[in-house]
DNA sequence: GGAACTAACTTGACAGTGTCAAGATAATCA
DNA sequence: TGATTATCTTGACACTGTCAAGTTAGTTCC
C-alpha cells in the first residue's frame, strides 16, 4: 500500500554547492564542452529544472564554476607564498609554483576559466576571486619593478610566461607529441625569467 | 502548376568549406560554446543533416575548424618572417608579431584551438597544420639555443611568453578591467626576453 | 543518348538539451 | 495551528546531434 517513493533530497541549503561539484566533475570527465544543467541536476539528485532556481541559466552555473576556479587558483598561490623564503626571487618562484600546482591539480578548471566561454562578469563572486588572483600577482611583482618602468610591464611579463607555460603543458599532447619526451620543467624557464628581471634592475 | 521550389545549392564541392566558414562565423558571434551543426547547415543553405555527411559528427567539424585555425596561425608567422630582417633577434620578433597578428585578427579561432575542447587528433589536416606551427617556432629558435641547453627549453620559453601574452590580452577585460588603461605592448616584453636570451648565450 | 552507378545530399525520427510557467511541498514564523 | 515564503517538481516547448532510409544530381560506360 505504502509506495516506495524515490529518495528526496533534504532542503539543507547545500544544493548550490552540490551542483557546482557536479559541474566540475562533468568538466573533468567530458572537457570544456561537456557541461549540462540536466546532468548536474541528476548527479545532485534533483529534478531537471532545479538548477534554474539557483542559477538563472547555464551561464550562471558556468560563472559559479569559474568563480570557484579562481578561488582555488588564488589559494594555490597563497599556500606557496606562505611557505616561501623572504627574498623577492623566492616569492616570485612561489606564485609561479602555485600557478603550476593549480593547473596540474585542477586542469579542468584551469582550462575552463581560460576557455573563451562567456561568463557573467557582473557576478560578485566571479569578480571578487578573479581580482584576488591578480592582486596576489601584483603584490608579489611590486618589489621587482625597476624604476621608470610601469608595474604592468613586469606583471604581464611574469603572468604571460607562467600562464603560457601552464596552458601549453596541458595541450602539448594534442599539438606536438614529439615534445613529450623532453618537455622542460618550469624551473628552467624561471631561470631565464630571473636573469631578465634581475639584470633589468641593474640597468 | 510548376511549383516554386526553394533554391537548391549546386553540388559544386564547396559545401565543406562553406560549413567551416559558417562555423568560424558562429564562433565569432557566440563564443567558443556557440557552435551548432544545424545552424551551420542553415547558414550554408543545406539541410540539417548535410554536415553529417562531410564531418561524421560535431567533433569532426570542430577539428576541421581547428585545423584551419592552425593553418592561418602558421601563415601569420610566415608572412612576418618573409618580411623580417636577417638577424636572429629580427626573426624572433617576427614570429612573435605574427603570433599577435593572428590572435588579434582571428580571436575566435585563437581561443577555440586552445579552449580545451576535444578534437580528433588523428585527423590528418589537424596534425599537419598544428605540427607546422610548431616547426616554424623550432626553426626560428634554433640559432638562439645556447650550448649545453636543450632546444626545447628556449622554444617553450618563447612559446609560453607569446602565447600567454596573447591569451591574457584577449581575456583581460573579463579578469581585470583596471588593467585596460595600461596594458603593455608586446614589444616591452620582448625587450626582457631578448635580454634573457642574449645574456644566456654569453653564459 | 540512355542506363547503371555512386556521391551528395534530404527527410524523418529519436533522445537529449536549456528555459520557462505553473503547481507542489517543505521550512519558517506568527 | 495557519499563513507565508523559499525551494523544488512537473510539464511543455523549441532547439540540439545523430542515425537510418530515401532521393537526387553527376559521372561513367555502353
Amino acid at each position: 500500500m505504502t509506495e516506495v517513493l524515490p529518495p528526496r533530497r533534504k532542503r539543507d541549503g547545500t544544493l548550490k554547492t552540490s551542483l557546482i561539484d557536479a559541474g566540475v566533475d562533468l568538466l573533468r570527465k567530458r572537457g570544456a564542452d561537456g557541461l549540462s544543467l540536466r546532468e548536474c541536476a541528476a548527479m545532485a539528485g534533483v529534478s531537471h529544472a532545479a538548477p534554474g532556481y539557483h542559477f538563472k541559466n547555464i551561464m550562471g552555473l558556468s560563472t559559479a564554476i569559474a568563480a570557484r576556479g579562481y578561488k582555488l587558483f588564488s589559494e594555490a598561490m597563497t599556500t606557496r607564498l606562505d611557505n616561501a623564503g623572504p627574498s623577492d626571487a623566492d616569492r616570485l618562484a612561489a606564485i609561479c609554483h602555485g600557478y603550476m600546482d593549480y593547473a596540474s591539480s585542477h586542469p579542468e578548471l584551469f582550462l575552463f576559466i581560460f576557455s573563451g566561454q562567456k561568463f557573467n562578469e557582473a557576478d560578485d563572486e566571479f569578480r571578487l576571486y578573479s581580482a584576488k588572483a591578480y592582486s596576489i600577482l601584483r603584490e608579489t611583482c611590486a618589489p621587482l619593478v625597476p624604476e621608470n618602468t610601469p608595474c604592468e610591464e613586469i606583471e604581464v611579463l611574469v603572468w604571460s610566461l607562467v600562464h603560457g607555460y601552464a596552458q601549453l603543458s596541458m595541450t602539448r599532447k594534442k599539438d606536438n607529441p614529439q615534445l613529450n619526451r623532453t618537455w622542460p620543467a618550469f624551473d628552467s624557464l624561471l631561470k631565464h625569467l630571473n636573469r631578465a628581471l634581475f639584470a633589468a634592475s641593474a640597468n
